[in-house]
RNA sequence: GGCGCUGUAGCUCAAUUGGUUAGAGUACCGGACUGUCGAUCCGGUGGUUGCGGGUUCGAGUCCCGUCAGCGUCGCCA
């Protein structure tokens, strides 16, 4: 080792010891005389004073130092004189007399430092990860994410899982988000697929009776990104036999109980929540809501069927449904002005037809431009069914069950944050379950699984799978941290005919699913126990835990919206040569 | 693919609603200084206002296109 030391452990205990430090350059005092230099690694800021009087290293040398250069310091331990001493660091009493000085390396003058007051943009970070990386912020989130993954496995271990890896290069399948291709260059024309999720492979591990399964399994999803996605990412992937759905939400319950308690010194109080999807769209318009406040939504389908008021009515009429939020106290945060933005979003964002609202006044009456539209009795009742109060600003869709649910999601999500309705430092967890097997799409005009194919249903739905698809529940499980899906899993089908029933119901033949799922077929038949399991999100388990807003954050070296790593500015062209022996021609050319 | 925000010095930002030679802080370079900790003080270098068109007597500012970053909708079993 070149040192002996970090920069983080030398304190009043170490006086008068000699040491060596290695580590970066953060800051230079120079006085002429005597210079100071807050010298950085992982564990901390040491200041090393340089002092004429009795260091060796000569004055030219010193002069040479410069933000980020790595430098290697002999020296002693010294009490800092009375007074000076640092509180805001942890050697703060102590101070490193520089005896012997050595540059390791220069640094370019960097584009920006790690301790700089005002952050770059996102673009600069991700050219230079390496200055990124060395911020206090990415450090203490890089090494929450290694506290997270251990816990996660010690827990694993502790309940006689086992570890298993799986398959990189897999076969493509056609359900499901896109694929990520893999050119195979011994067999041209064909490809392999990266793996969306580990799933088939560790429905293959029950079979063959390895009972307890988990992997940290990167995936990989060709889709587009957001703020919480990115096109490879990190999954506690579980996996058991001889279990139900509580019991994998039970030690997903423990799981949690035990990261919250080391990480965050929260004690969850167990079993968590659990809410069916149905009420969760009822009553929060979503299927992963956030629950650190209330404001709930409220159904007025049954007063719109009675008004005059032409939209209200039409809509309910029509089978449709008319729900409101209530702002509470809203009508000073929301002006006519502020109230345009959120009809503007619900208009542009999700096809709305308007916004319609009511501000409660004062007086207890509710003033609207559309209130002339109403019989005061009809007002009354809405402002009762909505607990409208004083101050209170009540928000209507009067649209599809669809654009209801997303437009009052949408509403409660951004007013609760900009009302500031939860504290940000709250943690809630919660089970959303009871999910529908199928959903139907009317552009290819048939049943598609709402989570994967290979999902059992609810016992008690079972006779329901031909005759009310769209009524068949799954037992499926979502776990939710603060309005965020962090995983999800389902009790799995063990039995070779419902799984091509199900196969059949999303409209694939007997020939198509022996061709593209045989070889699960096929094992289900030589002894499949019953099986589930669930896959969390560690990415964004991390970004919960640590309280950030992003999933790159989270991520060392992430990518950007459009797919690109802005440092090796992958995806990039290849040699002919390799397009040649992979037996791809491009298309459209590149110009090189 | 749609919608929106952003793009000005290495970095973070400003430029009075289209008007003189585009400024500040910081970084960088030079100088002063032996107790600072965002050191201080003096001086200096640094700009194709992302890129390409257009409107105008005149564009950082307005319009069109394009690229990039971010947010969001679609998409993400």
């Amino acid at each position: 080792m070149l040192r002996t030391h970090t920069c983080g452990e030398l304190t009043a205990e170490n006086v008068d010891q000699t040491a060596t430090l290695c580590g970066w350059v953060d800051r230079i005092r120079d006085f002429g005389g005597v210079t100071f230099v807050d010298l950085r690694d992982r564990y901390g800021v040491t200041q090393v004073v340089f002092n004429p009087a009795h260091t060796k290293a000569p004055a030219e040398l010193v002069d040479k130092l410069r933000s980020e250069f790595v430098i290697k310091v002999d020296g002693a331990v010294g009490l800092r004189p009375d007074g000076q001493a640092n509180k805001k660091i942890a050697t703060g009493e102590i101070e490193f007399n520089a005896d012997q000085l050595e540059i390791l390396n220069a640094c370019k003058t960097p584009p920006f430092v790690p301790g700089q007051k005002d952050l770059p943009g996102e673009e600069i970070r991700l050219q230079h990860r390496y200055l990124d990386l060395r911020r206090q912020k990415m450090m203490d989130t890089l090494v929450l994410r290694n506290k997270i993954i251990k816990g996660m496995r010690d827990y694993a271990s502790d309940h006689d899982f086992i570890d298993i890896e799986t398959p990189i290069l897999g076969r493509s399948t056609p359900e499901g988000a896109r694929d990520y291709l893999v050119p195979s260059r011994v067999h041209n024309g064909t490809f392999y697929a990266l793996p969306q999720s580990p799933q088939i492979y560790k429905q293959i591990m029950m079979i063959a009776g390895y009972d307890r399964y988990i992997q940290v399994a990167r995936c990989f999803r060709d889709e587009d990104l957001r703020a919480d996605r990115q096109p490879e990412f990190t999954q506690l992937d579980i996996e058991m036999s001889f279990v139900d759905s509580d019991d994998v939400t039970g030690l997903i319950d423990g799981m949690m109980e035990k990261l919250a308690k080391d990480l965050l010194g929260v004690d969850l109080k167990l079993p968590l929540p659990q809410l069916t999807y149905k009420e969760a769209m009822t009553r929060f318009g979503h299927d992963a809501p956030d629950l650190r406040f209330d404001m709930e939504i409220v159904d007025c389908t049954d007063i719109a069927k009675k008004v005059d008021f032409r939209v209200f009515r039409a809509v309910a009429d029509g089978g449709n449904f008319v729900r409101g939020l209530n702002a509470k106290k809203g009508t000073e945060k929301y002006s006519r002005r502020g109230i345009d933005e959120l009809t503007k979003m619900v208009q542009d964002d999700f096809g709305a037809k308007g916004l319609a609202w009511f501000r409660v006044e004062e007086d207890g009456s509710l003033f609207a431009p559309i209130a002339k539209n109403f019989k005061p009795e009809e007002l009354d009742e809405i402002k009762a069914r909505m607990n409208g109060e004083p101050g209170d600003l009540l928000l209507f869709i009067a649209d599809t069950w669809e654009v209801s649910c997303k437009s009052l999601y949408s509403l409660r999500k951004r007013i609760g944050a900009e009302m500031e309705l939860y504290d940000p430092k709250q943690m809630h967890f919660s089970w959303i379950v009871e999910f529908p097997m199928f959903d139907y799409d009317p552009n290819e005009k048939r049943w598609v699984a709402m989570h994967h194919p290979f999902t059992a249903p609810l016992a008690e739905d079972l006779d329901k799978l031909e005759s009310a698809p769209g009524e068949v529940r799954a037992q499926a499980y979502d776990l939710v941290i603060n309005g965020y899906e962090a995983g999800g899993g389902t009790i799995r089908i063990h039995d070779s005919e419902t799984q091509a029933k199900v196969f059949g119901l999303l409209g694939m033949s007997d020939q198509d699913a022996q061709e593209r799922f045989g070889f699960l077929l096929d094992a289900l038949k030589y002894g499949a126990p019953p099986h589930g399991g669930i896959a969390l999100g560690i990415d964004r388990v991390v970004m919960l835990f640590g309280g950030l807003d992003n999933i790159r954050d989270c991520i060392a070296f992430p990518k950007t919206q459009k797919a690109r790593d802005e440092m090796t500015q992958a995806p990039n062209v290849v040699e002919k040569i390799q397009l040649d022996e992979c037996g791809i021609r491009l298309k459209t050319p590149l110009k090189d």
